[in-house]
RNA sequence: GCGGGAGUAGCUCAACUGGUUAGAGCGCGUCCCUGUCACGGACGAGGUUGCGGGUUCAAGUCCCGUCUCUCGCGCCA
């Protein structure tokens, strides 16, 4: 008999079937045991007589026990039905039960879980119904970037995780062992490669993991994250990166909507709206304002703190009704060395920074694309050329102006779906002290 | 790295100012139950109170050290 799925079942009422998935909850009555069972599709009682034969094996299962089962699809009498759940009208009358595997569980799954309790048990614990909606919604937004992105002329590519010298310059790095004992390098971006391939292919993108050697221990941040990244060529200046983000954002809200709705439902979670036009401001008007709102002085600061970028969000959405605002023209002073200096507000960038519900979750930017003022910008920064001239030949062959944006992927799903820390939207999180389980003291420094 | 909070059963938590044998719910085990759907009922097992030291007649509770978690900050996506 060919395994059916338990999505389908409605359509196979009065036949025998085969059904193979997870035991979620066992009822034993004594003579007569019921039980709910799940697969990929969904989720259906089975009720198990006392005169099936099954009786003995389902007297058996416990949670988690993988099953096939062979039964016939039967309506429910009118007083048995139960509306609140998936195939609360009909029941598979078990007629053959055999365990594929039998489990032991460590908890039962989807009550409360502490953080680094649900952590430990991942392979377990990503089960639940809210993990498998988190993963599904991080799933169907990397296919919607890559949908939208593709039908924008932009081509795919994979880029190096295994870096030289790191002349990037964003975050600190982790150092890797190589052969013949070099040392070598994990990217914390994938920042000047996009670059070169903009050179070839002039739109390109690229969702990859990356990673970041600093020890902090907040909400937010994790070693190992996913960025989604994109480049593009033939630009008049940043404001063109920043309508194509927002026609990006807008695509993927609304395959989400189109998709996800029972995810989001389930979270207690909205999609975003994405306005017309984001807000945009000058970080110097934001910190103006907030002076002007707050009181509070951070005008001589480069850059916002984690209370200004939430400020910043409660404003947008108050004054335009907005989940997200750019934040623009950052000093030179605090940007990479191939951020593109604004000609009209020397000393600032023609870059930005995308808040979305109190977070930073993009930064983007025009590049220089001249050599001459690209090796500029390098040895400002106090940095040798003769360190990435790899890199350089990309500029020396001929690059149009340029720019692009590098996106948290985990970051923009936890905001998405309200998830309080990053970690809750990273699958396999990597912090500080672990790595899948805790690493051992003696390992550390 | 710094600052706040925390660490008690497999999980989630309780235990007033130090005071008898550290409790509950869920899970787990045995038994009962023919319409349950978080099934219900009876009984039971399960603890070095993170670890090490100290104060005290007496420590889960107070002090010191240490490890870990968590929140915030620096930094960043």
């Amino acid at each position: 008999m060919e395994r059916i799925l338990i999505g389908n079942l409605q359509e196979k009422k009065g036949e025998t079937v085969l059904v193979q998935g997870w035991i979620s909850v066992r009822r034993d009555q004594g003579k007569m045991v019921f039980f709910d069972i799940r697969d990929r599709s969904g989720t259906v009682q089975g009720v198990v007589l006392p005169n099936s034969g099954a009786i003995e094996t389902a007297k058996e299962i416990r949670s988690e026990y993988v099953v096939s089962v062979e039964g016939k699809v039967n309506e429910r009498p009118e007083k048995n039905r139960n509306a609140k759940v998936q195939n609360g009208d009909i029941e598979l009358e078990i007629t053959g039960l055999t365990i594929l595997a039998k489990a032991e569980i460590p908890f039962e799954l989807g009550g409360e879980l502490n953080l680094d309790t649900y952590l430990d048990h991942l392979p377990f614990t990503l089960r639940a119904e809210k993990q498998k909606a988190i993963f599904k919604v991080q799933a169907e937004i990397i296919k919607a970037y890559r949908a939208f992105l593709g039908g924008q002329g932009f081509i795919e590519f994979q880029s190096p995780k295994l870096i030289g010298d790191d002349a990037e310059g964003s975050g600190e790095v982790f150092e890797v062992k190589y052969l013949y004992d070099k040392i070598a390098h994990l990217a914390t971006s994938p920042q000047l490669y996009k670059q070169i391939m903009v050179g070839v292919f002039e739109r390109v993108f690229t969702t990859g993991n990356v990673y970041r050697a600093e020890k902090h221990s907040t909400t937010r941040h994790v070693s190992e994250y996913t960025s989604m990244d994109a480049e593009f060529g033939f630009i008049k200046d940043h404001t063109d990166i920043m309508a194509l983000e927002t026609e990006m954002l807008r695509a993927v809200c609304g395959h989400l909507t189109a998709l996800c709705k029972t995810e989001f439902e389930l979270m207690r979670a909205d999609i975003p709206t994405i306005p017309e036009r984001i807000p945009a401001i000058k970080l110097r008007e934001a910190q103006e304002l907030i002076f002007k709102e707050t009181k509070k002085d951070i005008r001589k600061e480069p850059d916002l703190e984690p209370e200004d970028e939430r400020w910043m969000c409660e404003w947008s959405k108050r004054e335009h009704n907005s989940d997200f605002i750019f934040i623009t023209h950052y000093p030179v002073s605090k940007r990479p060395f191939y951020a593109y200096e604004d000609e009209n507000d020397l000393g600032y960038t023609k870059s930005f920074d995308l808040l979305f519900r109190g977070i930073e979750i993009t930064t983007g930017g025009q590049r220089r694309h001249n050599y001459e003022n690209l090796v500029a910008g390098a040895k400002g920064k106090g940095l040798n050329p003769d360190n990435f001239s790899f890199y350089l030949q990309a500029f020396k062959s001929g690059m149009p102006p340029h720019g692009g944006w590098g996106i948290g992927l985990e970051r923009l799903t936890a905001k998405m779906l309200g998830l309080s820390n990053v970690k809750e939207a990273t699958l396999f999180p990597r912090d500080i002290n672990r790595i899948d389980t805790l690493l051992s003291t003696d390992q550390k420094e």
